[in-house]
DNA sequence: CTGTAGTATCACGGTGTCGTTATGACGTTG
DNA sequence: CAACGTCATAACGACACCGTGATACTACAG
């Protein structure tokens, strides 16, 4: 219980959902994550290292660049059954709201 | 992106979990959920108000009682989900380690 | 060896959230 | 109405996390 807790705090993170979606596509060195988020670099690098610590990224260092590629796609899964559940919650808020007027 | 990361949080606290796994089999009113939990009555009713802003949960007065009750079954689904996820990154950086030594 | 680009880390201030301890609000019962 | 059980909220301290700016580290080029 504790440890899903932790690994559903790491999709709890605007900027880090972002970092991730852009690694959606294919590895991506550090760099070109900045450039594509216009996220500052400590930030990126520090989202990053999270998502290598939680398993969902892989850390590739190739010459002077290093590349992050994420591991499982499943993860894409997850974040859209959550979009889904979310969209669906809003729908049932506005529908019992709706019952109330 | 952002709603998403909101959506998220809402089950990044391990309390709020345990909270939610209560209901799982059936609405359950304020203080049976306490029993259950062992949580103390503020922190599951401030739980329990988070969910319900979240639209988990429904609320359902009934007498001097309230029930809850999980208003999509699906978020188990997503929990389910998330914790298969949760392992198979933990075999990868297993893996990983294996690799290296 | 020196410089430079790419990446990681440190220290810090700011903010949010958790859990607790009251206390308040509401409905029921006698 | 008075007392009680149920639930909600307020106020507070503790702690964790975010983002930034500065600084270290590393590999490669010249």
């Amino acid at each position: 219980m504790e440890a899903l807790a932790d690994y559903f705090k790491v999709f709890s993170e605007p900027n880090r959902l972002t970092v991730l979606e852009t690694l959606r596509q294919g590895p991506l060195n550090v760099t070109a994550v900045v450039e594509k988020t216009g996220l500052s670099q400590a930030l990126v690098s520090k989202h990053l290292k999270l998502l290598t610590i939680a398993g969902v990224v892989r850390r590739r260092p190739e010459g002077s660049l290093v590349f992050y590629e994420v591991i499982d796609k499943g993860v894409f899964q997850l974040l859209g059954q959550a979009r889904k559940l979310m969209l669906a919650s809003r729908r049932q808020q506005l529908d019992a709201l709706a019952a109330i007027l």
